[in-house]
DNA sequence: GATTGTGAATAGATTCACAGCT
DNA sequence: AGCTGTGAATCTATTCACAATC
């Protein structure tokens, strides 16, 4: 019997940060028809452990069939749910800079599970301009927007010195969860968590291995 | 004595990734025109760990000075260093899309230690456009910018369809790291090392918190 | 026979706490 | 007096290896 939904345990980033990319693995194992995985047969195909597979994916209860391997549907549904896929989530982007315009044409934020619904800029020159199917308005627009559309997600691509302020509007306006592009250390309010994304991280490690 | 340039060892990723905050923590303070700062004060201000940074550092020789601290600038140096910023990266971007444009207009891509050499792409459509002060290439035209500007490192900016056979294009060429967008699992060569940045992993991760 | 789920073993990372310098 | 550098202790993560199950 699987203890469905009383699991005391919060998920360790790292072994969250995996779902994903199983996630990621079975949605393409279903669209390809497949029914049934196996966890050595995913590590081979997308380069991951079967150990850790199987690790990880019993802290949601007993998901897999002894001597068969895991059903895909089910499994990807099960993960989608422990995402917080279930339901659709708004978010908005502040900066319409390159970085904020991007990320306002970026599939995966304009998908079954998540929507864009606005892109805010400061600077009176970027403001009315389209990007995508959206028209970039006034910051001072944010609190209406987040309000009217239920907005969870905050998306941060202003320059590193706005970066404080943006945030502070974004928790005040009631947003829950700020993905930073910002390469600033933010002062975290309790209401709306943080999560960092520091590109120059990601190409300094290649550089150094370049020497 | 520090053992300057002997270390065996090898950096751990997670270790090598916090040099990268560290980094950016002490160019600010050199910015600030400060000269020497402790573990502690940089742990404070920054949101860090005091111990962390002192044994992360210690890797290097000594490179404080005890009841003393770190002097900013030769630490700002040393850390360069070590992340092989001691001379230009070139790169190259294959894919203008939204990403890979915003990418090749990113500030930290176009500095004293990266600079993009070229954009490329497939489609006819984009071929000859304007991306801030490039144009974009034909994709054919790789092999050749590559050994014409010594390149080294190439960013994936393109559907994960096509992932594979543009990687094995820049392997082929002669780049030695690859920074990939595309949501997909390449099958890595020898020669050219991959790191893949997935932004769903961060939205989700966020998502999941949401519940 | 095959594969999961899992306790035990191993490996790795962080924090503690203090000796060693300045 | 104050701060680094570091061994020891703790905590966390991964891998192993096999009993349980289909």
């Amino acid at each position: 019997m699987a203890p469905a939904g009383l699991n005391m345990e919060s998920i360790s980033p790292l072994t969250l940060n995996r779902l994903s990319v199983y996630l990621r693995a079975l949605r393409q194992l279903d669209e390809e028809g497949a029914k049934r995985i196996s966890s050595r047969e995913m590590a081979n195909r997308f380069h991951l452990s079967a150990a850790q597979i199987r690790k990880d994916l019993a802290q949601f209860g007993e998901l897999g069939i002894r001597g068969v391997g895991y059903e895909v549907a089910p499994l990807r549904h099960k993960l989608e749910d422990q995402l917080g896929l279930w339901r659709e989530h708004r978010a908005v982007i502040v900066g319409a800079g390159n970085i904020g315009s991007a990320l306002a044409q970026f599939p995966g934020l304009n998908s079954e599970h998540f929507r864009v619904v606005g892109l805010f800029d400061i600077d009176p020159g970027r403001i009315g301009a389209q990007v995508g199917r959206m028209k970039v308005r006034p910051s001072g627009d944010l609190a209406q927007i987040v309000r009217d559309h239920k907005v969870e997600l905050g998306i941060l691509a202003v320059p590193a010195e706005a970066a404080q302020e943006n945030y502070d509007a974004m928790a005040e306006a009631g947003i829950r969860a700020v993905l930073n592009f910002a390469p600033v250390y933010l002062r975290e309010k309790p209401e709306a968590r943080v999560k960092n994304v520091d590109l120059m991280i990601f190409v300094e490690e290649l550089a150094h291995h370049l020497g």
